[in-house]
DNA sequence: CTTGACACATCGCGTGGCGATGTATAGCAT
DNA sequence: ATGCTATACATCGCCACGCGATGTGTCAAG
């Protein structure tokens, strides 16, 4: 997968990931690898900043867990991250559309 | 459509806009606003120096051309443009398929 | 006791889209 | 004449952000 092909993408799938189920970083990578079929793999220096800047944008909120003798920061969605999550999601939608709009040649 | 939401994607755009017939940058333009229905709608400084990349890097040639007194610079897909685009085509449908993947919280 | 998985963090680099700005022609309305 | 809009090109600098590199620490397996 090219660089810089997650640019602007990477917010709504993070968002997605934790849908469900709050997660923390790590698992929220595994997901993401397991849900993609290994084709997102993101690398550390991608996975933590982006939860932050999501975090400081109100639209994760975190805990600290003790699992194991392991440390894990938990995200969960907050209602601002929801309604985010939704409009990303149309917006892909529509983007995904006209791409392809544009590939098919729909003059 | 947010800002780096094209990130990564504008080239294979460009490239199709021109596979079927060479057209100048001004037409390239209108040609993606037209068939994404108003959704891509590129400013001057994203659509120029992207044509200027594509260009140094092989993938388009271009030739001055004068109509009704305005010089236009018309491109055409060389054959490394071709094969490029087809290659970009391929990881759209993987990175499209990927995020519905995601979204759709297949796991 | 080293390797590898787990789990977090930050710094700095490079890419690249975009706003602002500038140039020039043509046509139409004022 | 004057100015606005559309056509048509170009470049500069900002800045967002993904990622490689690097560092910290725990735990299990060999």
């Amino acid at each position: 997968m090219k660089a810089e092909t997650l640019k602007g993408h990477l917010d709504m799938l993070l968002l997605a990931a934790v849908q469900a189920d709050a997660a923390h970083g790590y698992a929220i990578a595994e997901t993401l690898r397991a849900r993609s079929g290994g084709a997102f793999d993101l690398p550390e220096g991608t996975l933590y900043p982006a939860l932050h800047r999501l975090e400081r944008g109100g639209l994760l909120a975190s805990r600290w867990s003790e699992v194991g003798g392991r440390r894990r920061r938990v995200y969960r969605l907050t209602s601002k991250g929801h309604r985010a999550l939704a409009t990303q999601q149309g917006e892909w939608v529509d983007f995904a559309r006209a791409v392809h709009a544009v590939l098919e040649g729909i003059a």
